[in-house]
DNA sequence: TTGTACGCGTTATCAT
DNA sequence: ATGATAACGCGTACAA
């Protein structure tokens, strides 16, 4: 039987239409709404049922100029992504809030020369309305080609020297870091170390600038050890390092909780007590804070704030609205628990 | 002057072959490779800079029937997808291979009802050309879109009377749970209970029954203890349990390093050694093992290889190869460290 | 209320 | 080697 449809191909307006006995124009009306007789309707939704009619969104995309989707792209190296619980946090706030506006959030992880070269193409290639980018640095070929395409996004993040015009929503690093090292202060601690990782991100070194802020001149550079991973071992390390450097410290800032978590181990295996001998805190209240013994002081992170709010932003420019291109800045409170 | 093509509009081929003083058909071969002459090559490519031309993926996939994407979908709840590190390694294995076949990974997440339905159109709708889907469930709805709609697909994970036809790749709970409480017994361990989490899962009941297979007629269902999470602090109340149901306990499996880690935690404060006074083993070899003391005996769950192995499935279906649909059981090597 | 016809931006076939 | 031209599947303005 020649004549016959191949049932491999996808059902199309056209082949509904066909089996109601309609015009393509009618089918369409019903699909996106629009006058339509009661009987049409009901002939051709038996129609859509009977071939199993999908709409190709390629080709509405291609008419109507939009996806309704909005990118989330993580540049973050390999480590992070799979440690950081933020990240997750940060996606799934986001995801809510465009998924309330009934877009569909992509996530494209980018994690080699070639990723980010793909990436870019797909963001270029008309497969989001907007994007969200988290941690992005200035240096990143991704920011050029956002730059270039001038496709509403926003960033999750504060990174210096960004691309003004673009707004972003991240944490006063700085100022959080100041606070909690003062709050440490307070509690009667005299040689205050601090453990930091990332130095070489706008985050890892803020962190350390509040730290310093809150000591005045009472800050001793060999006092911060610097170690490369927001990472439990390598809080173990850093707090080794800082004991070898000054046996008689008694509080520690450590630059995330896991870092924090790390150090509780080297401090027990020199036989100190947490809070007694040594106060520290963290930052981050992730699951760590709570996982250690004593539960951690710490700085809270609004995660799923930040990933929300981020999602508002690139919303709001899709709508036309704008926005301030200055940013916003998510307060971070410090919940005080036993370990200072 | 109300002639001039607004700068909104984004360039197309038509206007780079206007600007280059060719045929759109000419500018389409120097973009997809093609006999062209080099005067007439120079000329498209400087116009291509020249009005900023970037190709529309929309209308190309609309002519060319497919997106050059896959998706990704991860059908778990909230919390494991922010806590449980195999599935970022998964995701990772995966978009390495399918960057590799210069495929782009979109990674979809559905965290909600509307989540659910969107994820559905989403992929019928033609962005994807396959998918993969983690931890499906069988009565998920994802799973009946995907069925019906004929898409290449492949499943981590080991779903029980999942569509037959629809290849998969996991691992073996069962032996692989009997196999390392085998080798806790050969220790001399001779109490030895288990801390089962989400055993309304596939993958948590199987390793019950893999524990029950090792201890043959020892074994006790009181010693059993279900938690509902893969979490470190279930891990320490499913300890207590245990501790309580058995003072004289002396082996534990923990269905997971999260739990093992727990453990550890109810275990030192009852005042036992491990592994003198008791041994334990976990499963997963994910970063917990390395950061409790001792480090844990555990079962290795190559968790990139899962994705890659994925991926390679769904780009064979690609191309047109068949594979059996009975799916691939990676092997899951037990690495003994000083827990037990 | 419904049908007709055009356009969305590309690729591909077929002449030239 | 290059230029017309016909799809790809859909939405919609306009006419009926």
């Amino acid at each position: 039987m020649p004549l016959s449809r191949p049932s491999s191909r996808r059902a199309t307006v056209h082949d509904v239409a066909a089996a109601a006995g309609v015009s393509r124009g009618t089918v369409s009306r019903v699909i996106n709404g629009g006058y339509v007789s009661p009987q049409a309707r009901a002939a051709i939704e038996a129609a859509i049922a009977q071939v199993g009619y999908v709409p190709n969104t390629a080709a509405r995309n291609l008419v109507r100029q939009r996806s309704q989707a909005v990118g989330f792209v993580v540049l973050e190296p390999h480590m992070l992504f799979l440690e950081d619980p933020n990240i997750g946090a940060i996606m799934l706030g986001a995801n809510a809030a465009l998924s309330d506006a009934d877009y569909q959030m992509v996530n494209l992880v980018v994690d080699s020369e070639r990723d980010t070269e793909r990436v870019s193409r797909y963001l270029s290639g008309g497969f989001v309305d907007g994007v969200i980018i988290v941690s992005a640095r200035t240096h990143d070929p991704i920011i050029r080609v956002l730059a270039q395409l001038a496709i509403p996004a926003t960033y999750v993040g504060h990174p210096r020297d960004i691309d003004p015009g673009i707004p972003f929503v991240g944490i006063d690093n700085v100022g959080s870091a100041r606070l909690i090292t003062e709050r440490l202060m307070a509690t009667g601690r005299r040689r205050i170390g601090m453990i930091a990782a990332a130095v070489d991100r706008d985050s890892g070194a803020d962190r350390v600038t509040g730290f310093q802020q809150a000591l005045g001149r009472r800050f001793r550079p060999e006092m911060v050890a610097e170690v490369p991973l927001y990472d439990y071992s390598w809080g173990t390390k850093g707090m080794r390092v800082l004991l070898e450097r000054d046996p008689d410290i008694d509080g520690v800032f450590a630059g995330s909780d896991a870092l924090a978590a790390g150090a509780l181990e080297a401090l027990r295996d020199a036989g100190l007590a947490v809070p007694r001998d040594v106060g520290i805190v963290g930052f981050d209240d992730s699951s760590w804070a709570l996982r250690t013994q004593p539960h951690l002081s710490t700085v809270h992170q609004p995660a799923t704030d930040l990933g929300a709010r981020a999602a508002d932003l690139v919303l709001r420019q899709l709508r036309g609205d704008d926005v301030d291109a200055g940013g916003v800045l998510l307060p971070t409170p410090v919940v005080w628990r036993g370990s200072a």
